[in-house]
DNA sequence: ATCTTATGACCATTTTAATAGTCATTTAAG
DNA sequence: CTTAAATGACTATTAAAATGGTCATAAGAT
């Protein structure tokens, strides 16, 4: 029975503002919650969770309804992200496999 | 034991794009896994899937985690994300409370 | 080459999300 | 004004996430 999490600020401005612009897509569209968590494969009750910006769902039910409706994160083209992800593989692969913690102090600018 | 939830390509790739931008964010801060689960307050088994991509995982988390190492949807600049959610919400204001199904045919542009 | 730690992957258990259903209230349409 | 539908909120049940732990392997440091 414990509810204890915290999150940041960020973490719940991120959430509404993605919550409202699916209840906005929703209603542009004229879709009732009905109609849209059925299209989603999901309960009404999650939807309304969703569109509360309720930090408890998983994100896949939520990018999924984002999307639906016409919300894009990392803006829309689909090439486009496939090439962020690429750029970001890149540079993962320039850094170590794994963080190595001790030894001497490190420099840490870059 | 079901698990037989599909999701679109759009949000695969963006679960899986935000993933590798913590990755690489904890890795430019030089933190272990662990150390960002515990900053967390996570576990490292989520924070594994979160850095997978997996999109069973509660948005709080994802976003809380994106955010410790310095990953944020919705662009930076905290007043701005509040401005959007006030811009979301003057647009809803402008629409029906609630969405009207049967009737005649509508104008669906605008 | 050796040692030590980070990471990847699993498993059993506990906690919690997701669901279906219900009911009161609001609200758009006739 | 009346009415049917949409929304908000809540509950019990079911499904699944989150956890703590463990172990093998990879990999950085010495």
């Amino acid at each position: 029975m414990t509810k204890d999490r915290t999150y940041s600020r960020y973490t719940h401005d991120a959430a509404i503002l993605l919550a409202r612009q699916v209840r906005l897509g929703r209603k542009r569209r004229k879709w009732t919650e009905q109609e849209l968590a059925e299209r989603a494969g999901i309960s009404r009750a999650t939807l309304q969770k969703i569109e509360k910006g309720d930090l408890n769902v998983a994100i896949g039910l939520v990018f999924e309804v984002a999307a639906l409706v016409g919300v894009t994160l990392f803006d829309d083209e689909r090439s486009a992200l496939v090439a962020h992800i690429a750029r970001i593989e890149d540079r993962l692969a320039l850094l170590p496999a794994s963080v190595r913690k001790r030894s001497k102090p490190v420099d840490d600018e870059f």
